[in-house]
DNA sequence: TCCTGATGAGACATTCATGTCTCATGTGGG
DNA sequence: CCCACATGAGACATGAATGTCTCATCAGGA
């Protein structure tokens, strides 16, 4: 019967967002399979989480392309590429912690990938006098990774409304705390 | 000889904020010690970890207070209040996503004060004009700790540079990415 | 109907961090 | 000088998660 792989990986996507140190048990329970069927699928747990992360960057990807950073503003770019990201931001934020922990290893060559895409839209904002320029597109990409997970994380918590996300997230990046004198 | 107490603790806190799952025999290293001393000193792994929390809030609460959250304009006490809590924002970093990991237990009840404190200090900047109203000050709370995070992070990966930390978060927290038509 | 293959349940061994205990050592104070 | 005490080193037991294996069952296809 083959197992849903994707589904598998989705069911683990969505447990370990909320509890990081779920067990394998656990893991296989949250998806409705036997423990041995899962260590069948994914031979341990480093497997489990590598292929996360495949996933997550998969979504990456495909967000910003939907997001058509080079199109129109770079302002607007960037609204809609945290609006497609949104979705995935719960395992991004995972995955970002879990990062930490592949101390030696080199990192996925998937997110140097996305990172670049991303920091050559904020390049582009700047390039076209539409961002500030003493804010580096290197930070203004990790600030935006911090952002999406605090967001993840504020409405998981119930601090934030889920609608308000993209707006929160984005206002927040772009404009900042500060009134605007004029828009 | 009454083991140093505070060094052992600072000497856990700088490691596992780089490698949070290190071992209590790494963290006896790091000090210094053996694992036996440190046992005596945190009879386990969550009592250091609530040691650890409880130096984050001291650290975040002598800070707020060197701030002066309730001086001048809001915009300045944010930036004071930033720059205080710099030294300690990769301890902070660690007990966030520390935090996720008490899922059930009551979270101490010092994050709760210093998130008034810190949520307070947004509230007088929106009834002072000088913040926006539409970023509520819950959210604000949270992507400030989000910045920390992250900020501290990519110091600690290199990707920008430590004495940037503090202009970076600010002028990203109050005054986005966008370009200020007028100061 | 029968056969093949995937699955679930569970036993079992292994690894690793941890908690606990003992004992020798070495230092500082009386 | 001698004693008390903290420390370091290490042995040992424990618990948890994991990897591995077997076997019975069940469903789908020939």
């Amino acid at each position: 019967m083959a197992v849903d792989r994707d589904h598998v990986l989705r069911s683990a996507a969505a447990l370990l967002t909320r509890k990081s140190t779920a067990t394998m048990d656990e893991v296989a329970k949250a998806a409705g399979i036997s423990r041995a069927t899962l260590h069948r699928q994914f031979a341990g747990r480093d497997v489990l989480v590598r292929a996360l992360e495949a996933l997550g960057i998969q979504e990456c990807e495909g967000a910003l392309d939907r997001a058509r950073p080079d199109d129109g503003r770079a302002s607007e770019a960037v609204r809609r590429m945290v609006r497609e990201i949104e979705p995935a931001a719960a395992l991004l934020a995972f995955l970002y912690s879990e990062n930490q922990l592949f101390e030696g290893e080199e990192q996925n060559e998937g997110w140097a990938r996305i990172d670049d895409r991303i920091a050559a839209l904020f390049r582009r904002g700047q390039a076209d006098g539409e961002f500030r320029i003493d804010l580096t597109p290197a930070w203004l990409t990790e600030a935006l990774y911090g952002l999406l997970a605090s967001g993840a994380w504020a409405v998981a918590e119930g601090r934030v409304a889920r609608n308000d996300f993209t707006h929160m997230i984005v206002e927040l990046l772009l404009g900042g705390a500060l009134r605007r004198e004029e828009s």
